[in-house]
DNA sequence: AGACTCGTGTAATCTTGTAACGAATCGCCA
DNA sequence: TGGCGATTCGTTACAAGATTACACGAGTCT
């Protein structure tokens, strides 16, 4: 095996760190945008920050804790709604779930790998390919707006522990 | 703009064609792999095959037509990860629907341009394009097994006739 | 204050997808 | 041709995912 791009967070990397970034990335970019990142919003992008993993809306719903109460669904795809809008969050469509996004830089459209086992969520960087996808398509005369590129296999942690 | 390859097809064609000759790989298919093309999954297979449109289970259901008698939502599901498993149909992650597989050759991946506008879908032969995202994700030591692409636009069609 | 916009809270409902289990059917072989 | 094992079917019930509708409230312009 060779060299390998460190796509994936290490096994055990400082999560916390993970989370002051996003929500930090968060705060600026809706400064940026002249959005308000209410409470609501907040929670649930932390909750989201809190793993690389995709977590359904309901999965958010059962972690949220809003003074001791949960709230309702809809609330909860409002907020995901609005960070997605703002490109803090991808909707992961093969599975009905959602991911913080943890790519910095602009552009990248949504490619993700997605491991089967430990379902570790990864963004590469994907100018270049997201490109190539929409000239492909484009020269049929299709009218590419929008990306989803999924892969799903195992990640490099998974592949060497296990035959899960 | 240039020459467009015929990925989608034309708004008035025959479709009674398209149905005959899916149904037809179908059988072949299901013979190869000594499977049973049984009447549900056959009439799951032809209800999509009669638009090239991604149906929700509960659209297929619909318009099941069983001794009029509608089946329950589970014989759809059995039917369709049978004929996905076949590579007859392809699940629409993006919009939780499935549409009849087009593309006669091998070894094309699930890459689908999905026309926003009059939800037509056409799959691009992207035998190369698969390699390609396959081994970029596997440069990370990601262990790739199926991709989900999808492209979201408009289809060369509605781009011509306006502006929905 | 009054009008406007945006976000919140709540309830109800709808859509999509599975689990479990016994009955029916098919292919095979003695 | 009768029996066996493996699929497939039919049904019920339920879990998971997502949206609609509507009234309230907090901010912010004028």
């Amino acid at each position: 095996m060779t060299t390998q791009s460190s796509l994936f967070p290490a096994p055990r990397h400082d999560h916390s760190a993970c989370i002051a970034a996003g929500l930090a990335r968060a705060e600026e970019i809706c400064q940026d945008r002249q959005e308000r990142l209410t409470e609501n919003r907040r929670q649930v992008l932390e909750l989201l920050l809190a793993e690389h993993r995709p977590a359904g809306a309901y999965d958010i719903l059962e972690r949220f804790d809003w003074k001791g109460r949960k709230p309702a669904p809809v609330q909860i795809y409002r907020a995901l709604s609005f960070l997605e809008t703002m490109g803090l969050v991808h909707r992961v469509a093969s599975q009905n779930a959602y991911v913080a996004c943890s790519s910095r830089g602009e552009g990248h459209g949504t490619f993700l790998l997605v491991c089967e086992q430990c379902r570790m969520v990864a963004e590469p960087s994907a100018a270049g390919l997201s490109r190539a996808v929409k000239e492909l398509a484009g020269n049929s005369g299709f009218e590419p707006r929008a990306l989803i590129l999924e892969v799903i296999g195992r990640c490099p942690d998974c592949v060497a522990t296990g035959d899960g």
